[in-house]
DNA sequence: GTCTATATAATGATAGAC
DNA sequence: GTCTATCATTATATAGAC
């Protein structure tokens, strides 16, 4: 059983906020508020804002590190795998159509910033890549696996830009099946 | 022949900078040292800085409708011209590698901020999802233009982010000429 | 039209009481 | 560990001289 502490609170506030308002809007006002403690106790838990950022990254890092895990544990067919990436857009649409895709809206952000973090944030895209690189070589495309994985998470980002530029969770639905037909015929020349 | 003003001076520098840094991120600080005025002098021009990004949103839409009618006259052809929407990937290459997309960060940026502005900078997707649209219903698509339109935005904007993430080029060529190819298909199909 | 000087508010961060 | 009080800096914005 994990205690949750109050840096666990503050890390999960930040996280939700960050995602919502993007990094530099969200002010230690912001958090406090969240979280229900003074902004003077924040800095008993972290050096600077820029630390508060990375504890976010990490925690992000390794939930989805987990959530790749398990869609390999869970499925056998990497097809099937795949599936489950292409699927968090469906689970997600609600945020999504709100805020956009959380690892895409951080590293565009922090990319202007040109932050100390930017490399971490795009970690995440890295980590989706690599396992969905591997998960295409298993399919049977080992030249082209990691043009495949790109051109997916391209795909993916591109969905979530849209759908929340023009709030549009038809616009989802549709581009996920569009992408499901897209990987059911990369199977088939495989197979 | 247009006198270049004070005012248009601000407008593109701030244009510029809103796009390389973001529009938050950007003070009057910024702005006033490429413009090589002083901080005060902005107020003569306009009452705010989102009366700025407003000029400056502006400014993108008439750049962009212009740019829209001069594909249309240039290319009789409806593919052709969605082919000029394509190309601008490769001509801004390296903007892109660095800066993203003008259109989708902007877009992004005022969106978590919940910006008066927003549906000004979303005002730019419609421009190119109601102009493709058109060009899809010219190539005989008339039943799927307008998702076909989203569809192309959407893969572009994926493209830009991706792209910006790993700095990579290589990247957009190749997904510019997995589009071409779609483009091509298409036009198969209804010809 | 452009400048300097300044007002005002918010930010990230620190010091020290409890 | 959490608080209040405060500092230094930066931001947008205003007033008024030139």
């Amino acid at each position: 059983m994990s205690e949750s502490t109050t840096r666990d609170h503050i890390v999960e506030a930040a996280d939700k906020l960050f995602y919502e308002q993007g990094y530099e809007h969200t002010s230690f006002t912001h958090i406090a508020d969240a979280v229900r403690i003074s902004r003077g106790n924040f800095y008993y838990h972290f050096k600077s804002k820029d630390e508060i950022l990375d504890a976010v990254i990490n925690e992000r890092l390794a939930n989805t590190r987990s959530a790749l895990e398990q869609w390999e544990a869970e499925n056998s067919k990497p097809a099937d795998r795949i599936r489950c990436f292409i699927q968090i857009m469906i689970n997600n649409r609600d945020k999504i159509k709100l805020y956009g895709c959380p690892v895409g809206t951080l590293s565009t952000e922090l990319t202007k910033l040109n932050h100390a973090s930017k490399a971490g944030a795009n970690e995440l895209f890295s980590l989706y890549r690599t396992w969905l690189c591997r998960q295409f070589m298993l399919l049977g495309r080992k030249a082209d696996a990691d043009q495949l994985a790109m051109h997916l998470l391209a795909r993916s980002q591109g969905v979530a830009t849209l759908a929340s530029a023009f709030h549009d969770e038809a616009f989802i639905r549709q581009e996920v099946r569009i992408l499901c037909d897209w990987l059911a015929g990369l199977k088939e020349k495989n197979s």
